[in-house]
DNA sequence: ATGCGGACCTGTTAGC
DNA sequence: TGCTAACAGGTCCGCA
């Protein structure tokens, strides 16, 4: 599921009901996520008032003032409010209750994702430590992603997917940010020019901003804190698309398999 | 240093 | 209708 913009629509569904509440309580129903959920976190969180609900990259972070809950929904998590009496249903796999009577449910069929403790401040955390800049952050210029392409032979959107250049770039958002800026997902990064790369950063702008004002990309399963899906797929132009024509010229959009990753463009459009 | 493939999981869908 | 295989929004890790 979740990709920045679900990521953010989520953090934006919660933080309401999380910033200046005391947490009462944590149940964690299964500790088997990507890794185990970290031992004491229970422990770490209840009495604790969650001052911010914080984003980066993908990573929801609940800070206190004695350590910060990182949360991450790998590829199909979700946390959503529940009411007293709902049982827990599959794959419930933490539950955080807050003194309000507000309850989270984090969800994770794949077990991808995961929610681990730190003391110390999030950003050195290993997980975090390496991370490039954030997208939609004032560090992510053409200039700055030509500078880290200089004699990359990496394809292009293998290289906007790396977190170490980009974070919160995923699957879905790299195939549309390439067809707006015109560019062949297949193009080495390297042989871009810096008038190209300022499309291409521009145009993984609007897409993010479009996609989080549309409350995300909702494909099957993701609903964001509030319970809404995201309306953002019907503004999609290439991807899960393939064969249908292309909005700008007509022409068919192709699939094809890039880094193990489905991969739609247009061979007209995208050079 | 870079680049590739495999790994971690379950659920849904396409195809026979 | 039922079984099986392929595929899915992420990203870490080990090896060449």
């Amino acid at each position: 599921m979740p990709e920045l913009p679900e990521v953010e629509t989520t953090r934006r569904g919660i933080a309401p009901r999380l910033e200046g509440v005391r947490v009462a309580g944590v149940t964690v129903r299964d500790r088997r996520l990507r890794w185990p959920v970290s031992v004491g976190l229970e422990e770490r969180l209840t009495g604790r008032v969650i001052d911010s609900v914080e984003r980066r990259a993908k990573y929801l972070l609940l800070r206190t003032s004695d350590g910060t809950a990182i949360a991450h929904l790998g590829m199909s998590g979700s946390m959503r409010f529940v009411t007293p009496e709902a049982q827990p249903r599959k794959h419930d796999h933490v539950e955080i209750r807050m003194e309000s009577g507000d309850i989270l449910r984090f969800n994770d069929p794949r077990r991808f994702g995961c929610l681990l403790w730190t003391d110390a401040e999030p950003a050195e955390h290993p997980l975090l430590a390496q991370l490039g800049p954030e997208p939609m952050g004032p560090e992510f210029t053409g200039e700055y992603l030509r500078a880290r392409s200089r004699g990359r032979r990496v394809a292009i959107k293998q290289h906007i997917m790396n977190a170490a250049i980009v974070v919160g770039v995923g699957n879905i958002y790299a195939n549309e940010s390439l067809f707006r800026a015109g560019i062949h997902p297949k193009r080495a990064a390297g042989r871009i020019s810096a008038q190209r790369m300022d499309r291409l950063v521009a145009a993984i702008n609007a897409v993010l901003d479009e996609s989080i004002r549309f409350g995300g990309t909702t494909l099957r399963d993701f609903y964001g804190g509030e319970g809404k899906p995201g309306y953002f797929r019907n503004e999609l132009r290439v991807y899960d698309r393939a064969d249908e024509p292309c909005v700008r010229c007509g022409g068919t959009v192709r699939h094809t398999v890039l880094g193990q990753r489905s991969t739609f463009y247009c061979a007209n459009c995208q050079t």
